[in-house]
DNA sequence: GCTTGACTTCAACAATCGTTCAAGTCATAG
DNA sequence: CTATGACTTGAACGATTGTTGAAGTCAAGC
């Protein structure tokens, strides 16, 4: 079984090894320990790390992508991604939706600061 | 003339008074002092302020708002409001557009996790 | 002139998202 | 077996955007 380091997930998910502990921490991917208490990582590490970088460029918190993530289990299946994506995809539009409000807004600018 | 106190500017710009010293300790705005050390801010503050905070929902910084409004005198005139406004629209269009770069990453959400 | 509410400063705290550092341990190749 | 690089923890730090509190001052009405 390929069970990865703190570094190897890091380096196939892009993101720094403080990040990945971190985010172990805050409870987004899960490790098991070594013997000698080192962390080892399934190989779904990284996706989840990489679907978690998406959900954080649509603003998602970390702990809103740790309740995101939480509903994954180890071994999703294809409707797991599906139901994950389909979430993700209705918060991002919905942010899409709060930008073009705030644009909405500069448009009444003048209303705005009634000159 | 119609000299306004932190409380007024705050319940103008419904924020609360500490943010309003924190936007002046920031530049977004400029107040002038009495004998006794108070703040004292010109009309155009609140309308600042609520700028300011429609900018901060289109997702700029404290400091980019203050480049921003530094380029907006006292007493703006039209044309000055319009060029920011519609500064303030290409940045809210070019986060939207980010957001729906997102979204394509999260359509291809199965190849990102190769599952 | 005194009371009262609004103001002042400065500092500490809070949440978020990590990075960096020190001191020490583990794993592996040679 | 040992050197080396990767790992461990914990705490401190950093930016960002304010809030809260203490201790004190100001302004305005009565």
């Amino acid at each position: 079984m390929g069970m990865l380091t703190v570094g190897e997930v890091a380096r196939e998910s892009g993101v720094s090894g403080s990040a990945i502990r971190f985010y172990e921490r805050q409870g987004l991917i899960e490790a098991s320990r070594t013997s000698g208490n080192q962390r080892r990582f399934g190989p779904e590490a990284a996706c989840r790390v990489r679907v978690a970088r998406v959900a954080q460029r649509i603003g998602l918190s970390v702990g809103e992508i740790r309740d995101l993530l939480a509903a994954l289990p180890p071994e999703p299946s294809l409707a797991d991604w599906q139901r994950l994506h389909d979430r993700l995809t209705a918060e991002a539009e919905r942010r899409i939706a709060v930008l073009h409000a705030a644009l909405e807004d500069t448009h009444s600018g003048r209303r705005l600061c009634d000159l």
